[in-house]
DNA sequence: GAATCTAACTTACCCCGGGC
DNA sequence: GCCCGGGGTAAGTTAGATTC
């Protein structure tokens, strides 16, 4: 008899929290309650939105109404989290069939959650919730090849088949030959499937979702981040933002609202994902009863690093000491040996006493440079300084997508455009895009103009890529 | 009427363990 | 490696009271 692990028969990645991918239809709209438990009288959730149409410039109602079985009821956050394991299964099969052959310990792995019974019996009730939900996209469901929001009603999987212990020791010993048939599958429904054929999915940082404690700060990374794409800059009526993307209770006011998402909106910040604001500058009161949220992409995403004993160590003070980041001095101390950061170091403040502070523009990332790439010496004495770069180095090689790559481009043409005006051109251009922003963003730059925070950088950056979007390529032709 | 605050309720999470 | 069990704790929802 083979005594062959069931998980060594799939497939492995180099890393288990490489290849998590999000499914952006999935990511628009929440598809599980964000309690961790459902009324069970309560058989549906419904969320609607209204979006403008870019190709007739009408207003679009998209709702999606998520309808339970009467026996496994209503996802939850956790069958939420469940999908993205099963999406990070089908990524390892490299989507080659909507049939997916797993152990349930295997995905508990993948998913970092613990290994015990509570997980095992959480798979196999979101899976067969998976199984009885219905979903009904109402121009909602956004269809890749064919570039449009289409009306979709279907399952997220069509089949389950769960093995427990006993099982699947009687399926090894009846196919010997084939170690897949002890192996629990499931099988996605057409719809989901052809999504993920079609390329309508992104990159899911699943450490730093992973890190993540509530499940509200969870969704909102995954709403954001996908938003995120198309500029750094979003606001939302508050109501639809938390009830109809995020997923809190209809029944809460606008203060609850605000009360609840603080903690989230305070740990997304705090993780580098959004750019810190003031209470007064995310929420914005329009009128009595309407509020408008509003989030600003921060510049880098900290990556997400074990915690280690590195705060104690008098090399981790020295770097910190000389403004580097705490995470990127902690990734250092783990990636080079003591001596070579040491050495650096010695350097660094050499070439301080040597030439000055003003010489280098961003001293840390200097310091962090010299010891990935490790300057020498001669480097320091030479007229010229080795090359400076960002405090924040990339930590993870990240994949660009189609779409990433198309708004770089977008705002690289901005930014040469922008480049070959002069300053008075460029007044002009400002007060044009200005005077066509929206009311709320008009009163934002305005009201802010003074401080030029965080969020007038932003407002206004969002404020010139769209006029530059709607008029700019015509001014330069 | 809107905004704020408190507490009870339910269930997933956390931590510990064991069996085969 | 894989599957399973129990007890305490934490988090989201809800209802109701209070304040402005």
């Amino acid at each position: 008899m083979s005594k062959r692990p069931v998980a060594a028969n799939l497939p492995t990645s180099a890393h288990p929290n490489s290849g998590f991918r999000d499914e952006m239809n999935f990511a628009e709209f929440p598809l599980a309650s964000l309690s961790d438990r459902v009324a069970d009288n309560q058989k549906t959730l419904e969320f609607t939105d209204t979006i403008e149409d870019s190709s007739t410039g009408k207003d679009v109602v998209r709702t999606l109404v998520i309808t339970a079985a009467d026996k496994f009821g209503l996802p939850t956050a956790l069958d939420d989290e469940l999908l993205l394991g099963l999406i990070k299964l089908s990524v390892e099969q490299g989507f080659t069939d909507p049939k997916v052959y797993f152990s349930r310990y295997e995905l508990i792995k993948k998913l970092g959650w613990r290994d015990e019974s509570k997980s095992y019996r959480r798979i196999e009730d979101g899976l067969n919730r998976w199984t009885g939900v219905t979903l009904q996209y109402r121009k909602s469901w956004w269809v890749n090849d064919e570039k449009s929001w289409v009306t979709e009603t279907f399952h997220v999987l069509n089949s389950v088949t769960v093995y427990d212990r006993e099982r699947i020791a009687r399926r090894r010993m009846m196919a010997k030959d084939a170690p897949e048939k002890a192996l629990s599958s499931f099988v996605w429904s057409d719809q989901v499937f052809q999504s993920f054929k079609a390329g309508y999915i992104k990159q899911l940082d699943f450490d730093f979702y992973k890190s993540l404690t509530s499940a509200i700060s969870k969704r909102m990374f995954r709403f954001l981040d996908k938003r995120f794409y198309n500029t750094g800059r979003w606001e939302f009526d508050l109501q639809v933002f938390a009830c109809e993307h995020i997923g809190l209770s209809k029944n809460y006011s606008n203060s609850e609202l605000k009360r609840k998402l603080a903690p989230a909106i305070s740990e997304l910040e705090t993780n580098g994902f959004l750019a810190p604001l003031s209470d007064d500058e995310r929420f914005v009161r329009e009128r009595c009863g309407k509020w408008r949220a509003v989030f600003v992409k921060a510049t880098k995403k900290l990556a997400v690093l074990p915690r280690t004993d590195a705060e104690h160590d008098p090399l981790f003070r020295d770097l910190v000491g000389r403004g580097l980041n705490p995470r990127s001095a902690q990734k250092l101390l783990r990636e080079h040996p003591p001596e070579k950061i040491r050495e650096k170091v010695q350097l660094f403040d050499q070439l301080k006493e040597r030439v000055g502070e003003g010489t280098i523009r961003n001293r840390p990332g200097w310091l962090y440079a010299a010891i990935v790439k490790d300057f020498t010496v001669g480097a320091v004495a030479s007229a010229h300084p080795p090359p400076v770069v960002a405090v924040v180095t990339p930590l993870a090689t990240v994949e660009v997508s189609e779409r990433e790559r198309a708004e770089k481009s977008k705002a690289e043409a901005f930014e040469r455009y922008w480049e070959a005006l002069t300053e008075e051109q460029q007044r002009e251009f400002e007060d044009q895009a200005v005077a066509g922003a929206s009311g709320f963003l008009q009163k934002q730059y305005h009201r802010d103009k003074e401080a030029r925070g965080h969020l007038w950088h932003a407002s206004r950056q969002s404020i010139l890529l769209e006029h530059f979007r709607r008029f700019g390529s015509a001014r330069t032709d």
